[in-house]
RNA sequence: GGGGAGUUUCCCGAGCGGUCAAAGGGGUCAGACUGUAAAUCUGAUGGCUUCUGCCUUCGCAGGUUCGAAUCCUGCACUCCCCA
């Protein structure tokens, strides 16, 4: 998928909403005016997957390329192993090298998968690489002398945590430290000097163009962009069950799917502005829809499959509509066991003995206890005699219903649901 | 150090000898409505159950009583006031 149509980046960022500060603009523009320039944005790799949250940031590289200009992913392999302060209420843990590594295995094939699309040059790149060699000493002469400790105190990152109980370590003080020197390194290797972050960077970004002021007399830039949210407040990306990662064995393609198809209509055209990379004029045609016809649900529709192609590539993008066609469709039934393994992947699935369900049959009660559709016996006998109770998405109001062979949609797999949404899989080798 | 208040089911909070598995609210779950939304409404919300009951639960440990979340004793923790 690859993206063209260049435009002044900035004016880009700011007709999508993507913009909350920015260093001078008229600098900025200016230096961004030419073709081919280098902007970085970094990435902790606090994970072996990267997650919603981090897909602004991923977006917005990606409109770097679109501009015509080269994006630079920076892989946190050494910041990593501090934890920026910045955002968080409590002190983190440190991570195992091991684990380190392994996160920025995972996060930097997940970059690359997004930024490649573009067709753009990309570099992604490893502060580790950069750092290690760096001794404590030299580190605190060559950059930690030129940062004033009044302007590193004055960080709003900085002085919440300190007016907290929990306090920051001298560790996590120190993390901005090593994102400047990121910076700086940057502008020296790359000759790249804009950094863009969420919201929640501009601290740390600030405290680097302050330290490529001192050490280079260079000019470096910054843009964040606003902090994704919903319209009740809480955080994009995340659900009752935690976060939506973009590694399909976190979630699954069609739960990531399911995501964006189930937004509110704000939101959803928030997000279509800003994740995707879809032409202003037909984002406002969306917008219009969307007002004469929200039923329709068209921008939700269109970002969900935007984003599950941009992340689950085309295959991803038909199983997780297949999969949505299943489930909330009619009856399943004649189905082969492989089919319905495939699209009821991210859904729980429970082995029972075949022989169970010979005879007598086995309780679909007992069923919905084992699969955890339901966390009691009682539960589910409540779920089923309020009309909550599904066979192969047919309801079962009868309590005392038993599964039979006759109930297989597969060779030997049945689906169970309770309610609208939850699902599982009833095995009987 | 002295005086006082408190600790209840997922959370907040009522109960102050039997009719208490324990009011009410929140949350959660299910249903209706709907756009796989929001709001609203209805029901459910300790476990097991032959649906009749049985078992476990009101900070912890004992005790009084036919009977205790409710009374007594001790212990632990929390909060407030005075020094």
């Amino acid at each position: 998928m690859a993206i063209s149509m260049p435009t002044d980046l900035l004016s880009d960022f700011e007709a999508r909403g993507l913009v909350h500060q920015t260093t001078d603009a008229a600098a900025l523009r200016e230096w961004l005016a030419t073709p081919g320039r280098r902007v970085y944005a970094g990435f902790d790799p606090t994970a072996d997957s990267l997650h919603v949250g981090h897909l602004v940031a991923l977006v917005l590289l990606r409109r770097v390329a679109a501009a015509g200009h080269e994006p630079v992913a920076v892989l946190g392999g050494a910041t990593g192993m501090i934890g920026d302060p910045s955002g968080r209420s409590e002190e983190r843990n440190l991570l195992s090298p091991a684990e380190l590594a392994a996160n920025v295995a995972g996060v930097e094939r997940q970059i690359r998968g997004i930024l490649e699309s573009t067709g753009q040059r990309v570099h992604v790149v490893n502060n580790a690489d950069w750092m290690r060699g760096v001794g404590y000493l030299e580190f605190l002469r060559d950059v930690g002398k030129h940062v004033p400790l009044s302007q590193m105190l004055a960080k709003d990152s900085v002085k919440s945590r300190l007016d907290r109980d929990g306090g920051l370590s001298y560790t996590e003080f120190s993390y901005m430290l090593l994102q400047s020197w990121d910076f700086v390194h940057l502008s020296d290797v790359l000759d790249c000097r804009v950094q863009i972050g969420g919201s929640d960077q501009w601290g740390n970004i600030t405290a680097g163009i302050e330290l490529g002021r001192r050490l280079r007399s260079r000019d470096l830039h910054g843009i964040t962009c606003p902090l994704l949210t919903k319209a009740d407040g809480t955080k994009m990306g995340k659900t009752a069950a935690g976060a939506i990662w973009l590694d399909p064995q976190r979630t699954s393609p069609y739960a990531f799917y399911q995501y964006w198809i189930n937004l509110d209509d704000d939101d959803a055209g928030r997000c279509l502005a800003r994740l995707t990379d879809l032409a202003p004029e037909e984002l406002a045609a969306y917008g219009e829809k969307r007002a004469a016809n929200p039923a329709a649900r068209e921008t939700q529709k269109r970002l969900a499959e935007e984003l599950t192609r941009l992340v689950h590539g085309e295959v991803g993008l038909i199983t997780a509509r297949q999969a949505t066609e299943i489930f909330f469709g009619a009856e399943i039934r004649d189905l082969d066991d492989a089919a319905l393994r495939e699209i009821f992947a991210d859904v729980p699935s429970h082995e029972f003995s075949r022989a169970s369900l010979e005879g007598e049959g086995l309780p679909l009660i007992e069923a919905l206890e084992a699969t955890g559709l339901a966390a009691s016996r009682g539960a589910a006998r409540r779920t089923i005699e309020q009309g909550g109770g599904y066979v192969n998405n047919r309801r079962v109001s009868d309590a005392a219903y038993r599964l039979t062979p006759r109930d297989l949609a597969g060779g030997s797999t049945l689906v169970l649901r309770s309610g609208k949404k939850s699902y599982a899989l009833a095995r009987f080798q």
